[in-house]
DNA sequence: CGTGCCAGGTGCCCT
DNA sequence: AGGGCACTTGGCACG
């Protein structure tokens, strides 16, 4: 790792190219202004702020404040490096998109090069696709009786997230979602099931599957004649921790 | 601005207080593990990463690939820091929502703590909101002898972009999509369409505005009896730079 | 590639 | 607080 504190600014250009050509994360905090042009344009008149490349060339630039970066490049842009002017400058430029952001230093207060191993694996727990696998162990969660026949089954010009058959043989489309649910959520419900009932279909029910339903959407949904089942996160969760593998385990105190 | 290399674990509870009390922005780069738990559940097995808490304790958890922080939490949390079993562990609670993060350090390579100075400003263009500014100065964009006459308008569930009368006086809704307009595009479109339909306009138009639309959009726009209008952002905003406040001038070369 | 859709989406504005 | 919706949304999976 090398560090520099109050770096002259054409020291910095070199320090980057170096850093970025070993393959390391590079951090500059110092006074900068920024200019974005891409599918929109922006600009950020002088100020202190972290600028972060990563090993894959993504971009990330922060202010003192929240959580969002002010400014950005997805990984695999192109970063070149300048002393002009007595400023350094650092550019980057996305391959496909005509993407650029322009990042002009008129004083660097830090300067972070550094190798980053992180073989660390991640693991995210209770999102959609829990959810589904969650009911496809034990489709009771939904109804005495429910078997699933297709998961992301194409249904016109988007996916059921599951077709099942209820315990009278009638097709039923199920829309997931995993935080409350809008109408949004009802629409594409209605979507999946028009479909079906439009390719010969002849009895086709709709469940809306969440924790949580919104009062329009609710409505919306009984007007259309669709149903709604909640269903408990946790619930689910323990279940894929019971049938589902071990890695699971370790996440739930 | 401080600054530690390699410093000892035991230490870095006390640097980030100090750090976080003056309002500074903490940096550390070490090697760590992190928990999350809240609206759903992750965790990440040991390696190197940048972790970033600012002045509003916002909290930036990088790995050092790709552009998304791999865990965070928004402004306005809660930070709490410990030294335990020669570990050194920081965890975040938010304040309302039930969600925590907790990142667990068995070496810090670098520490970092900086007071920011940031007041500069940020102008973004070429956004929805240009597209509608643009088109409420120079109505002809969208067809000959339109008239705006709200925008925004709530139109049943959601908001109508802009509600117009054309040159015979027929009611005409407008959705503007910034980028290629997709079928969700349409069916927002259609309901506010059917909205005004419903509730006694006899002849309402739809147009959909944007700079392209995606084939299966197109096609269901037609199914429906509604029109499409191509619309070119550059257009846009060299019409806001003639007609609008200065400070658009000096962003575009 | 485009199309569709989830995301711990976030953030903004409005009721 | 809940609803609606844009975002340089990013990211992934699939035809």
């Amino acid at each position: 790792m090398r560090v520099e504190l109050k770096p002259a600014l054409k020291e910095v250009t070199q320090f980057v190219r170096e850093g970025l050509n070993r393959k390391e994360v590079v951090i500059i905090i110092g006074n900068c202004e920024v200019r974005y042009e891409g599918r929109a344009y922006s600009r950020l008149s002088s100020g202190t702020r972290i600028l972060i490349i990563k090993e894959d060339r993504a971009l990330i630039l922060h202010r003192p404040k929240g959580f969002e970066p002010v400014n950005w490049q997805p990984s695999g842009s192109i970063i070149v490096t300048d002393y002009k002017g007595g400023k350094f400058i650092l550019r980057s430029f996305r391959r496909k998109v005509s993407e650029t952001i322009e990042v002009t230093f008129d004083r660097v207060d830090l300067i972070v090069s550094a190798r980053m191993l992180d073989e660390g694996e991640f693991l995210m727990y209770g999102n959609e696709e829990d959810l589904k696998r969650a009911i496809l162990i034990k489709p009771d969660l939904i109804e005495e009786g429910l078997r699933v026949i297709f998961e992301e089954r194409r249904s016109g010009s988007g996916y059921a997230d599951l077709c099942c058959l209820d315990a009278k043989g009638r097709l039923v489309i199920v829309e997931l979602k995993k935080e409350r649910a809008n109408r949004e959520a009802v629409i594409q419900l209605l979507k999946y099931v028009n479909y079906y009932k439009k390719n010969g279909s002849k009895a086709v029910r709709g469940i809306l599957v969440s924790p949580s339903i919104s009062k329009g959407a609710l409505k919306l949904l009984k007007e259309l004649g669709l149903e709604y089942r909640k269903i408990n996160l946790r619930k689910c969760l323990s279940i894929l921790k019971k049938f589902d593998s071990n890695a699971y385990w370790s996440l739930l105190r």
